[in-house]
DNA sequence: GTCAGGTGTCGAAGCGCTTCGAAATCATTT
DNA sequence: AAATGATTTCGAAGCGCTTCGACACCTGAC
């Protein structure tokens, strides 16, 4: 059983090859019943164009490169959320994804792109100084990030907009009266790699606060039970008068709220917590929160690379923060 | 900037093209002189070859398809895990890694394979009755399937034995003098879409208990905390000298120690716990438990493939399950 | 009846690589 | 010195597709 060439689909449809290909791409107009002709012997056949040979000949792989950090600490299902929504949209603009994983490093990029293999490139959870950014800077190959880098400039990035974010919790906590108002952050690491997007949520925070003159701190959070329980200890020891608490990790959210609850504090009526995580993790808490759109960033993410690949130019985005009102603040 | 082809390689040497390619292939003999020649030449001029070029000359992609389930339910961290690992083998092989979703279907299968995209094709989380396997068994294209449909016969599995897990699990307790034991398994729905591992667990769980005149039932388990918690006052209303629990479901294992802990049950005193879970879950919480190697999992779908890809027969593999003791039994 | 301008289709030239058979070179043997 | 056999390298033929220029045909205007 050879497999059925573009040569086959023509000599069965008694057209030439080129015919074939134009009623594929539809680059040039086929008369409506040639084209039928063809599209009928294309399905009896089961033809299915090479991919190798089309990527050759159009100097076009139609695959994309989605480089992932697959190490620990990640959070897990908005990666995964977001890794879907960006096959799923790749395929409804006819592309292929090649997962990559981030420790291969700028080696890794290079070589994909180097060999065609892939026509442009993903890049997940970008770093302030990325060592990938001046690579991505002087390849021939369009790439979008998924977080802003130190430098930005030039290059097409997306991102949920972290400072408004942590702004519009500390603003949901001030309107509902809190005078005293906490965040509990990422862990140590993710503020010492200079992840950016904690380092911005806490800024946003941080400076919303102060301008409507609240009481507000933020420290960084652990992920175990038992250190997030004594980080909430310490923090409730230091300000008693604490009423408000954002919580940007998601890892950490369910152990604080259990925290609280060993502590004897209620929520929403003691304490008001938003958190900003992905929908599910609060929806099913209930909680009041600023989700992580990581469907919605995969999607934009590929429709920026695609215009990019259509020569389009395409500027970065920021996410607006969208705050869902739920039963743990008051 | 042109992109450096063969040609531009062989010139700069001074070789004839084929020769280069030998060098690169390692399929025919070089002198060492030309050799160093060539790859000095590569080297200087930065030379990556072109991917399909190469895959319409060779009918080799070097790339395998990874077919993950990316729909919710799914255990995140060993999916994740295991993709890594899948990713990080392929490379150690020289082929890259497409990623596909499940939700493609067959004809997404179909379309990799025709297209010679893929070399070889890689699933995870197969189901009993999968619609997939037919499509996979007159597929030209080898592939591993992690998990076992109902007839494996002439496929290559790889899967945990957790008939041997579940079993395990209950022998384990048992040798402790346990002598009333629970399983907690996967969400209802799981059992339903006849996921398969679920199943194998609570049939080897309940086989060993039986085999050793044990009292035990299996229950399903949702994964939100109050689910969990009711569930587990209801097993224990209804057996109330329940003193062993196995639990096959990762992200309900936290929720069931906060169940048993508020219920007044210590671990280990009054209850020994024992988890069918990823390594880090248990490693966390102390908890005795069976890992699930992921890692192992997607290094062994990546050697079995890469042999049948080699033309190589390649059997089923069943990975035995390791009880590592922690904290939570005695 | 001829010619300009569309349409619709074809043929052929690559795209960059692998691979096969053959040629060239060299070392041995007779 | 010629013949033999290894060893090393070369040239050319594809792999299956896209795309460009050209050709054939048809329409309508003159």
């Amino acid at each position: 059983m050879r497999t059925v060439t573009i040569a086959d689909v023509a000599r069965h449809a008694g057209v030439a090859v080129s015919t074939v290909s134009y009623v594929l791409s539809g680059k040039r107009a086929i008369s409506a019943t040639t084209r039928q002709r063809v599209l009928d012997s294309v399905r009896v056949l089961g033809y299915h164009p090479n991919a190798g040979a089309r990527a050759l000949a159009s100097k076009r792989a139609n695959v994309i490169a989605l480089v992932l950090p697959l190490r620990a600490g990640m959070n897990l299902p908005v990666l995964m959320q977001f890794a879907t929504s960006v096959v799923a949209t790749a395929r409804q603009y006819d592309h292929d994804v090649l997962l990559m994983t981030a420790d291969e490093g700028p080696d890794g990029i290079r070589r994909v792109a180097a060999s065609a293999m892939v026509d442009g490139l993903l890049l997940m959870d970008v770093e302030v100084r990325d060592t990938r950014v001046p690579l991505l800077r002087d390849l021939a190959e369009p790439s979008v990030l998924i977080g802003f880098p130190a430098d930005a400039e030039g290059l097409t990035c997306v991102d949920l907009d972290f400072h408004r974010a942590g702004a519009s919790c500390a603003a949901h906590l001030a309107e509902r009266g809190h005078r005293e108002i906490a965040l509990l952050g990422a862990p140590e690491v993710v503020y010492e790699r200079g992840t950016g997007f904690a380092e911005r949520t806490r800024a946003g925070f941080l400076a919303e606060a102060t301008g409507r003159e609240l009481h507000a701190v933020a420290v960084p959070c652990e992920e175990t039970y038992d250190e997030v329980a004594s980080a909430v200890k310490l923090l409730f020891d230091a300000h008693p008068g604490l009423t408000g608490l954002v919580v940007h990790n998601e890892a950490a959210v369910g152990h604080v709220l259990g925290a609280l609850r060993a502590l004897g504090r209620a929520v929403p009526e003691d304490v008001s917590v938003v958190a900003i995580c992905p929908d599910d993790i609060a929806e099913r808490a209930r909680l009041t929160s600023v989700l992580i759109p990581a469907e919605e960033l995969g999607r934009e993410a590929v429709r920026l690379l695609m215009a990019k690949l259509d020569g389009l130019p395409a500027g970065s985005i920021l996410l607006e923060p969208r705050l869902t009102i739920r039963e743990s603040t008051r």
